[in-house]
DNA sequence: TGTGTATGCTGGTATAGACAACTATATACC
DNA sequence: GGTATATAGTTGTCTATACCAGCATACACA
């Protein structure tokens, strides 16, 4: 069952086992899964073991406890996974689109106050300037700038943003973290409007993403505007 | 330092030791707290216990680990715990504005098809049907439905929305778990716009939440329509 | 008929110890 | 001066065990 000469933990090898015995609909969603006495027999190792992998999927959501009666399976979401922090190309095939760009811009200039204290530096350092149209299945679907400190990654270029920019960055041996987002609405301006192909003072949904290391250094800033026909926001939240 | 005797975990107790010590600054971001083994001498417990509470810690993002070097503080967050499933009341008194309340209708009425699926009912069951406009320091804010299976809580009163539906809903013993949300942007049509004192075709920005408890059940459906002009929506996303 | 109560299950908390993997620093050597 | 190498410190993983607290069931007793 477990390979215990493995590199991946213990842990992680029940975890996806249990995920694919879900998926496989051996356990249905409102039973039980085996007790933790009884999976440290069928895996055999320590209890503290199996608690680790049940404990990071009920952190997921896959699972909840009951004390005293048992862990039960959750119902299943209503989309694969919405939580979690994706880029626009991740987001799109999740949505069963084809996923597309169209570079209007890549320049280097001085940051300015404001860029300056969001992305933790000073005014007259350098940022990244990518402006993007974003495509779905070849039509326009958002207007995207993206501003990155040039200090922290000198040797960007046009194709590391193309293909996968978490890619890269995580090359560099940073960790992404968390992003703070805030999401508005507002009515499309005339360059708007013409960018992403539709009228004048339609709909849009504003996103402006701050995405962090693990150690809390701000890496990029992503305003989007996206037409408001074409795209809605999906998030998954827990309670405290 | 620790109550041995206390109702309270002692893994819990560690907890609140760390935070109040960061809050206090003793603990400065970026640097490292005491390892793990320097806790469990400080506190007097196994390493395990140690680990559970600094885990918990990582889990809400106050604090990284690094693999060999140590356990750090994590930068402060913009605002005070973006993330979490908040009722409006909560969220205005963060943002600093005195939540209000205008009771439009309060009905019950047959779920039909479509609300019926999204709360996993039949379409001829009944549910509450409530509509409000949300004050903001006594201005117009949201123009907000809910929707709540009849059969879930049938002694619902129109007293327990306006009061604290969540604390009602828990002291019926169901707990809750997490919700999903959809966010869009809109034009304001005439009953909104004239609801929330607005020109016609302004800005909004729509917010559909479905919550559950954590046994998967969804108990209510919420469709809100916020004005664009005095409301953003703000998150905060982990990378899994 | 009902009502305790004992029992045996569940997850929750906690201990003490072990070794692995990774990092930084100091030391010895060339 | 530069480069291995040892060493000590860190978090990561895992074991084996113990007792507590909540829950369901069966059974004895009134």
């Amino acid at each position: 069952m477990l390979n215990k000469q493995s590199p991946l933990p213990m842990y992680y090898q029940i975890e996806e086992d249990i995920k694919k015995r879900i998926a496989k609909q051996e356990f249905l969603p409102g039973e039980s899964i085996p007790s933790e006495r009884a999976l440290t027999e069928m895996y055999d190792v320590s209890r503290m073991t199996v608690r680790q992998a049940v404990n990071n999927l009920v952190q997921e959501g896959l699972l909840y406890r009951e004390k005293g009666k048992g862990t039960f399976i959750a119902e299943a979401k209503m989309e694969q996974s919405l939580s979690g922090l994706t880029s626009f190309t991740e987001d799109m095939k999740r949505r069963g689109l084809k996923p597309g760009n169209k570079l209007l811009s890549f320049e280097v200039k001085e940051a300015g106050s404001p860029l300056a204290k969001k992305l933790g530096m000073e005014a007259d350092e350098r940022v990244y300037e990518v402006r993007r149209v974003r495509l779905a299945d070849d039509v326009p679907m958002a207007l995207e700038t993206t501003y990155i400190p040039y200090g922290l990654m000198p040797e960007l270029t046009a194709e590391h943003i193309q293909q996968s920019f978490y890619a890269y960055v995580e090359s560099l041996g940073f960790t992404i973290g968390r992003a703070e987002q805030a999401i508005e609405a507002a009515l499309a301006e005339a360059y708007q409007a013409e960018a992403l192909e539709i009228p004048l003072h339609a709909a849009l949904l504003g996103i402006e993403r701050l995405t962090f290391t693990t150690d809390g250094r701000p890496f990029e800033l992503v305003q989007s505007a996206y037409r408001a026909d074409r795209y809605k926001f999906l998030a998954e939240i827990h309670r405290n």
